[in-house]
Parts: C-alpha cells; structure tokens; sequence
DNA sequence: GGGCGCATGTTAACAACGCATACATATATG
DNA sequence: CATATATGTATGCGTTGTTAACATGCGCCC
C-alpha cells in the first residue's frame, strides 16, 4: 500500500497547478469562496502543501493579483499594437471588458485588504501595470493631471459599477456598444 | 453570585448596541474582520445572542448595509436642500466624500456576494437611495441614459479609487479641491 | 556513481469561527 | 396572579487558517 503507481509523493508543479485552481475557484464563489483547504482539495494534497508554495492565505491571494496584473497589462499594451484611431477610448474599453471577463480578479486586484499589507511583489506588478497605462494612453503627454484622473474614474467607475450589477442592462442592449456609448460621451 | 447589580439579563436594545459596533469594527477591520463571536464579546453578550436579532452574519452584513442606503439617502436629499448652484457638481462631491467617511460601509453598500442573495430589505434602501439620486440630480428630466451613466461612474469611479488608496494624494494637495477639480472637469 | 542536503509534501494538533439546538430568565399579557 | 413569549445563555458540531514535527525523494557535490 505504498501509493503504488501515480500520486507520486512530489507532485511536480504544485505552485502552478494551485494557481490554477485558485482562479477557477476565484471566479466561481468569489473571494470568500476560496479556502485553503478546499484548494488543497481540488488539487489532491493535503491541507499544508499549499503553505511550502504561499505565505498562508493572504500569500496565495497576493499571488492571484499579481498575475492578474500582469494579464491586465498585457492586455493594455496590446492595445497600444492595434494602432486604434481613438486610443483613448479603445483602452477604456479593453479596460472595462478585463474588469468584466476577470470578475473576481478585478476586484481582488484591487482589493484594499490586500494593499493594506502592502507586499513589495504586489506593489510592483500594479506599478508596472500604471506605468504602461500611463505609456500607453497619453505617450507621456502630461494632458493634465486632474483631465487623466476624470478618465480613469470614468472608466474604473464603469467597470466596478457593471461588475456590481448596479447598471441594469435593458432588453436587447448589448454591453460591449453600452461601453463605448457611455466612454465615448463627452 | 446570581450576577447582583449591573449586567441584567436582557440588555435592553441590544439590536441597536449590536449595529453601532459593528459600525466601529466594520470601519476598523474591514468585513472580514468582522465576527459575529468578536461582535457578542464586543458587546458583552453570549455568541449567540446576535442570533436572535439578525438572520447569522449575513443578515447582520444586510442590516449594515440597510443603515448605509439610509444615511446615504440622507445626505443625497440634504444636498437639494441647500439649492446649490451647480447641483450636479455637489451631488457628486457629496457621493464622494461620503464614501471617504463612510469607507468599509460603502463598500458593503456595493458588495456582489450582498446583493447576490437579494434579500428585499436591502434591495428596497438601494432602490429608495437611487430614487432620491435620480430624483435630485435632473428633476427626473431625462437627459439621456448615456450621460447620466457617465456621470454616475465618474463620480462612484472617483469614490472607489480614493477608497482604496488607488490615487495618490500629492503632497499640499487637499482632497476635497481634488474632488471638485475632478468632478467638474468637462 | 553514491551519499547526503534540502526542498517538498504529510500528519496531527490548536484556536477561532459560523451555526444549530436545548435551556434559563425576564417581560408582557390574559 | 399565572402563563406565554421574547430575549439571552450554555453547549456542541463541523469547518477553517495556521503551525510544528515528521516523511520522502530529487539533485548536487565529492
């Protein structure tokens, strides 16, 4: 009875196969939703494996994030390729679909529990995240601190707003041209 | 020993002592950091008092976030009273700050996993509060649902970044200025 | 190559939590 | 005055995050 065949005791790529998990789990109950120990569950280890890869709980969730701006800034530099004709309001949008297509990773993103222990490894990916944000939109051009403030509380506001469910979407409406009507305006 | 002068055994208006430091705690640790069993001790009663009071710590969450809606319905309707000259712009600044006051209750005023199990109470307050929101901003003129929307993700966009220390105060720089310099942009 | 160090995973235990049930007590009602 | 009901207590169950001690096997060094 020596775990014969598979279930070797070394699973391989633990860290990763966590991750994984942790995001599907993420999107599906939320934030509170995720357990360690269901996690451990769902990748076939016992309760404490997870601790040899995260710093506990909040390590795990730090590590969602980061990843989860790491995609979100991919996503915005890719805009910047598209050569859009309004580059401005094509990176609202991909903002606001990123928030709406990564739910829970959004608000874990920008979760303040999580910036309140403010790991150095989050602070950096977000940073980074910003920067081409910042690279991006305006190329550097200062168009005015408190006009790139209005635009993004515009944007942010939208995506937290329709992630929340506050917006209540009419019959036949589409969301995708709701977005754009809405960051178009003004 | 039959517990002689103080501490009777009914408290008297423990619902009412259960809310307020739940407000503090709230506001002190975040909803994660706040237990019913930390709440009954906060209190000075068994951990199953608040049982009898709230429907677990879900209802106890709802309840919170009822008092939210009515304070912030409040502070909405106090706004017309004062016949501002730009009643947008001050109903905007009034939204922001009360989130700024209001950090841990606002945010459970907009939680997803609050709103998921809709239960009528707080669906009522929220609508009562967006009644008084749409009542006081344009009259009930219809000035078209894309700009409306615009302006509510701007303002509640502005509130939700502040909230989570996303935009970073410059120094001298005083938030409320900020706040109207943001608000009546465009 | 052989032995060993160390990263990795397991087991077991602790405290705290939400929650449900059964019980005690005070208030209100007939 | 008696009793019904509302309110708070006592206790126990199952779960969670976390830690410490133990087991295992991959990979490096001699």
């Amino acid at each position: 009875m020596s775990t014969p065949s598979n279930a070797p005791y070394h699973h391989g790529d633990l860290r990763r196969a966590l991750l994984d998990a942790a995001l599907l789990i993420l999107e599906r109950e939320g934030e509170t939703g995720l357990g360690l120990r269901d996690l451990a569950r769902a990748v076939g280890v016992s309760p404490a494996a997870p601790y040899r890869h995260f710093d506990g709980r909040a390590g795990l969730l730090e590590a969602l994030a980061v990843t989860g701006f790491q995609r979100f800034t991919r996503a915005m530099a890719d805009v910047s390729l598209s050569q859009p004709s309004d580059p401005l309001a094509a990176m609202g949008k991909t903002y606001v679909l990123f928030a709406l297509n990564n739910a829970a990773l959004f608000r874990l993103m920008f979760s303040p529990q999580l910036k309140r222990d403010n790991r150095p490894g989050l602070r950096m990916a977000a940073d980074a995240a910003f920067a081409t944000l910042r690279h991006v939109s305006g190329g550097d051009a200062p168009a005015g601190r408190i006009a790139a403030l209005a635009a993004w509380a515009r944007v942010h506001g939208l995506a937290v707003l329709l992630l929340d469910g506050q917006i209540a979407i009419q019959a036949g409406e589409d969301i995708d041209v709701l977005v754009s009507q809405i960051i178009e305006n003004q």
